[in-house]
Formats: C-alpha cells, structure tokens, sequence
DNA sequence: AGAGTTATGTTATAACTTAACATTCTGATT
DNA sequence: AATCAGAATGTTAAGTTATAACATAACTCT
C-alpha cells in the first residue's frame, strides 16, 4: 500500500471514528463526498476492506455496517454488543470463549478461519429507561 | 397467519432444504418462479421472516443468506458451521457457550436479546483435499 | 526522468431489501 | 350462502448495499 492508499483509509478510519455508532458505507461516503465530491462507492469499499483486514475497523456483518475498533491491535475477532436502542457498539475480547466456538465447530472436524460473533439487545444505558 | 400463508411458507422452506447449502433470497425466487412466474421478492422475503422467527430458517448474517434449520424445535440461536469452499453448513447448539457470551456482553449492564454466531473456515471433507 | 506497480476514478450494474398501496384470499359471523 | 373484517399476497417502484471492469493518476524505485 503507498502513501496515497494510506490517506484515503486515514480519512475514512478518521469519520467512523467520530461517531461512536456503526456506519453504513454511503454514510461515510456522504461526508468524504463534503471535501471529494467525485468520491465513489468502491474507494470506501477497499478503504474499508483494507481496515477490516488490519483491524482498525470492524465490519458488523448483521447490519452492514461498520464502527471504529476501540481497543486497537487485538488480532482476534471481537465480540461485538449492539444495542439495538441507541445503536451503540461494545467490544469485547476473549480468546477463551473463542477458543470454546472454535472447539465446538472442530468437533466434527471443522477448521475454522474467521469469527463472526454478534449480540443485539439493548446497553446499560438504554435497558434501564 | 392463514392456509395461504403456511403454503407459500412451506414452498419456501421445501425448496430450502433441498438444498445444503445456503441460498440467497432471490435463487429461492428463481425456482419458485418456474411454478409461479408472477411471484416477486416482497412475497420471499414475508415467507422468509416468518421461517426465521420460527426458527425454522436460520438467515446467514454474514452472507446475507438463508439455510433450513437441520435440528429442528430448538429455540436458540444456533453456531453455524460455514465452509467457505463447498458453501456447507453445520448447526451446533451450545446452551453453555451461549451463556458465556451472554455473560461477557452482561458484565457493562448489556441486555442480550439475540446472538449471532458464524465461524467460517473449511469444513472436514474440503480442509483434507 | 522513466518504468513498473498500486491505488483511485469512473461508469455501470449487480445483488439485496423494503415501502406503499391494491387486490385477493380466508375464516368467522350472521 | 352472503357479508365482512382481517391477513396475506401481488405489484410497482425504489432504496440500500456491494462489486466488476477498465481508465487514469499517483507513488516508488532506480
């Protein structure tokens, strides 16, 4: 990756991370487009793929959608907790529990790759209002 | 719901389980179309809400696609095995796991409603090839 | 400066999903 | 059996998410 590749995912890490609820990306997109207006869909695509690769930013796969990694340079998959009241992410780690899923899948002889591990329901915050 | 509505539900799930694999919303349509070529995307997609509620159909987040249920009658979310050569797919259940997430998401005050829970990687039969 | 590489720009379209309202079917009631 | 309310599908249209394919521009290295 060149200089050039590393600003456009620096400008799109930089707007998920002003906001702390996931992103679709159109949304980035109409504000990249405030300063690029020629900007188009597949640039905040590979921006994107190239985070989520990196794990700076971790695509929420039940929403297509995306949030800012806060806790950087874990290698692992997160457990990420969505509320589905105001939208907010937590983020969770723990190689034990993933280790267990992984167990459970290698039974029958599985091997297993990538994680995808999501849970909806409603944060501190907004389950007691 | 009405007859017409488990009809048009168990035409949607039979064409489902004749297949292992996972199939998105619109190749459900293509064959459902051979017998009824008026049928559009709204109809698949009510039918498919309400196997999913049921439990009947367990919808791949992170593919954006849809399996049968192969263990039927449980209520839980399911770990779903998915082999990202042969597009297979396993159900494991794990009361335990599931309350092991529910617990690192519970320690903030997070309230879990739903899990999603996807490992994709290479099944037996194509990891040994 | 020039060659080769890599990323973005651009256009177009594919793939997935739902909104909104019309119509038809169903099942209960009289 | 005729009517009617409710519920589901039919239909049209559009919204949303994602990628293919090729042209162009920027970057890196020598």
């Amino acid at each position: 990756m060149n200089e050039r590749g590393k600003r456009m995912q620096a400008q799109v890490l930089a707007v998920l991370r002003s906001r702390r609820t996931p992103m679709t990306a159109y949304e980035m997109l109409g504000y990249l487009r405030e300063e690029n207006p020629r900007l188009a869909p597949p640039t905040i695509y590979r921006a994107l793929a190239a985070l989520t690769d990196r794990g700076s930013v971790h695509r929420l796969e039940s929403l297509n959608a995306f949030v800012a990694c806060r806790r950087n340079r874990h290698r692992q998959a997160a457990i990420l907790s969505i509320c589905d009241d105001c939208g907010g992410v937590e983020e969770n780690i723990s190689a034990d529990l993933l280790k267990a899923l992984s167990g459970i899948a290698a039974k029958s002889g599985f091997a297993p790759a990538r994680h995808v591990v999501e849970i909806h329901g409603q944060c501190a915050t907004c389950d007691s209002e």
